[in-house]
DNA sequence: TTTACATATACGAAAAATCATATACGATAT
DNA sequence: ATATCGTATATGATTTTTCGTATATGTAAA
């Protein structure tokens, strides 16, 4: 029996997952999504302490190679892991979060935690 | 008892790695040293069919990195991943290969084959 | 000690990625 | 409708990365 492709799967190139992960804003911004499930852009601003445009240009780079997923919810978007990533880009990315949490750690501290952070 | 980081582990940050593999020679090169173990300079013009210097350059930044240790015998130079690299990062490089064969194997095909392949 | 071969580096040009700023878009509230 | 707020995109400038070519270094054989 010959592995298969599960439909649920994106197809991501090894390449196009590492060079998303290759600048600072992206792969904390990922890291984080390991780490809290669903961000806002603004929660991103705060935690990341960035402009605007810049979050948000790096979430199109991310939404271009699905491995982000978008919803809109009145005026926010919420942003989360693309839960049909391929398993091995998942494995990647938890691992890295919980190997590296001192990366992330100020990031998240930043975070304004209203609800359930 | 708290986790202490392990002396014969070399420090290395995530952006550090994935700005590594975030290029499509230097990624080829390290997945080929997961399957591999050792390859020389020759071996990876080869391999990839490209000019020499070009992978030389590529190595001199995996070095830089420590990702790759290198060793001379005669008039090669033989690399192989560093043995001291942190226990995330090896696992990140070897889920990466096993799970994208078929990014590698022209690569690997090319390879050849005299002693040990 | 010259020659040949494998590998490394220097250098400037070209290409790619990132950024700040301005502006557009979509949703809600007034 | 208008204003406001959160988010997205366009544009041109800047920075970073990559590359081809030439050249230097190190080893070994002749």
């Amino acid at each position: 029996m010959t592995a298969s492709v599960s439909s649920k799967c994106v197809s991501l190139s090894p390449l196009s997952l590492f060079k998303c992960l290759a600048e600072e804003t992206r792969l904390k911004t990922l890291l984080m999504l390991c780490v809290k499930d669903e961000l806002c852009v603004c929660d991103l601003t705060e935690a990341l302490n960035l402009s605007q445009p810049k979050i948000s240009r790096h979430l199109a780079d991310l939404r271009k190679c699905e491995l982000v997923a978008d919803e809109r919810r009145g005026k926010w978007v919420y942003y989360r892991l693309n839960p049909a990533l391929p398993a091995w880009a998942k494995e990647v990315l938890h691992l890295s979060a919980s190997s590296n949490a001192e990366y992330i750690k100020d990031a998240l501290n930043n975070l304004k935690c209203d609800t359930d952070c």
